[in-house]
DNA sequence: TATTTTTGCTTAAACGTATAAGCTTTTACT
DNA sequence: AGTAAAAGCTTATACGTTTAAGCAAAAATA
């Protein structure tokens, strides 16, 4: 047996009032409607006793306001993904928003299903860390107006909200640094695809060689399809660090799938890190505690990341404006043993 | 500008027609409500041209059904719950279910927060995972009839829908196992919670210890609380291993946060594993991969366990009936080479 | 006392949907 | 031809909420 949830209806009868009334009363308008004062009373004192709770359903149908987001990961069990969307949450709630949740799998169809039940929800807002090719989806919400904010990465095709990391940034510095301890031939393992965040990324890495008077060479720059990375990585690797005079002598990876994906590998293989092989990864992990050599990695900002998401996304809720903003975020470089020839240890 | 969502009445404005036509049509009930042949076409027709979408809350409002579920996991940053989560999401839309989430945090004051948010938004059904001493908030639930089932933990003294891994049995073999491979003095690191998953696994821990005739020695269980427990697995680490006389030989984590944890002190400690000491986990971790001893560690079921919830959560929206069921999910043990004095490498 | 103002409430309409019930018009039957 | 049945639509109502507009009674003003 369900228990009906008690509406003004229930209160305005057991009061002997109407609805309105009620309404009034438990909104705080007693002022601009004019409630009596008994009546006031007797409405809060049997809204409480009834326990009311406000129908939100109701509430959202009539102001076309469901104070709802949706939120589009690639996939919630990525650890990246997971902590940026408890921040979100977090930041939702303080706002009074409550969070719809879907993983896109980094494919096209299901980013559209999301995006389309989110929508029949009559959610008020998206966020949406988009797939490879979404462009068409991601503009037809521009033409809907509906507000939304990209995060983690972006289309440089289209003007949107967006919020990520300085990419180019962050992995000019790591190559730079690495360099800078030695380093002669850096290479980088990426992921193949088109979106913004992979492109900053490798364009951070080419330019610091060429700032660096480093001739890039493309045997140095490794691109792994997303579909069973752990093989193409393990396989990239192999090529980097064959018997015969090894293609580079240092790696960065460009995200953190990449990163302890790659670290496995190196153990396995018994690779010296940072003698035979320096090495700086894209984000933490908790594995990084068991590498014998600790890791230098690009620890980006997630707070902060989710915190201007949030915000951004609220702006446009509220304003409806067609004013786009792009947010970049810094990130910092950890320092450890791995970036460095002459290993500081003990320093 | 935001653009109008187009509603049954524009469409039935454009065709001239009444909106119950429309809805009747679009609802695939022509025949039941004698629509003739062209101005369905031409409903359908129009429908489609304008790109009608339903508007979910409208409908949810009508039935009072909204296919939309409440999940509130402890930590979605926990690798356990997003991977949960992720399952979840999967089986609720297979449905045609949407998911709200949260975080508790293990406390009690956000967990009420996110029933009570999730109420109002009037979810058909809640999946949570229960925090220490959130008895009366889960007994309301059942009181008010709101269907729900807990999830990874439950409560011994209420009867609920719950689905929860074989704790005792899982942990029971776990020490069996040790014990068969020459351990004499097993102990467990577990968390200071009265929860059920906790109780059953600590009980399995005991029984098997009965049932191989090993008298339980006090010293030789851990409890450490939630908050800051890397300190107080640290600590505890510390003093199953202190210099003069090992207390235990061998050791169960009882969470993959504890297991995690616990091996990061190990490695640091320099400890070997599993000569001097055996190791069995829970869970499964990246970092058991650069662990230079193979992990045994206890496999949830993680895949069952998520199916199961959802499966059972829809029966209990679908039939309102007050019968409760509790369902176990076997786990296995994947054997590693951390629990067995007798190195099985190359085997 | 007659009029205006204020007070305290109710009615009605709306959001978008679904569906029972009702109302014409056409078709079928005797 | 006259009635019954069937076809094809519309109207009305409901879900729970909010809020403008309206209405009657009381209080204030002239």
């Amino acid at each position: 047996m369900i228990k009906k949830r008690v509406s003004l209806k229930d209160i305005a009868q057991k009061v002997g009032v109407s609805t309105a009334l009620v309404s009034y009363v438990l909104n705080g308008k007693e002022k601009e409607a004019r409630v009596g004062e008994a009546a006031a009373k007797r409405i809060k004192k049997v809204a409480a006793e009834m326990n009311y709770q406000p129908n939100l359903i109701a509430r959202g149908l009539k102001f076309g306001k469901t104070h709802t987001l949706g939120l589009i990961v690639a996939d919630i069990s990525n650890p990246f993904f997971a902590m940026l969307a408890r921040i979100i949450e977090l930041e939702a709630q303080k706002r009074g928003y409550t969070v719809l949740f879907g993983s896109s799998d980094e494919q096209l169809e299901k980013s559209q299903n999301l995006i389309n039940t989110f929508l029949n929800r009559q959610v008020d807002g998206l966020i949406i860390t988009p797939v490879a090719g979404s462009q068409a989806q991601i503009e037809e919400l521009r033409n809907k107006g509906v507000p939304f904010v990209l995060m983690d990465r972006g289309f440089s095709e289209i003007e949107t909200n967006a919020v990520v990391t300085d990419n180019h940034d962050a992995m000019y510095n790591a190559v730079k640094l690495l360099i800078r301890n030695g380093y002669k031939k850096p290479g980088i393992i990426a992921y193949d695809t088109t979106l913004t965040h992979m492109i900053d990324r490798i364009a951070g890495y080419k330019d610091a060689l060429k700032d660096s008077g480093i001739k890039f060479n493309s045997k140095w720059l490794a691109k792994v399809p997303y579909g069973n990375y752990k093989e193409h990585v393990a396989a990239a690797l192999d090529g980097f660090l064959d018997a015969k005079g090894r293609a580079v002598d240092s790696l960065v990876f460009a995200t953190n799938s990449i990163s302890v994906q790659s670290l496995k590998v190196i153990h396995a293989r018994g690779i010296k890190v940072p003698q035979d092989l320096g090495v700086i990864s894209f984000d933490e992990s908790d594995v990084f505690d068991f590498f014998y050599s600790s890791i230098t990695y690009i620890k980006q900002n997630l707070q902060s990341i989710s915190e201007n998401t949030v915000q951004s996304l609220m702006q446009s809720i509220d304003s409806r404006s067609k004013k786009y903003t792009k947010i970049t975020v810094p990130s910092v470089i950890i320092k450890g043993e791995s970036s460095s020839r002459r290993t500081t240890r003990g320093l």
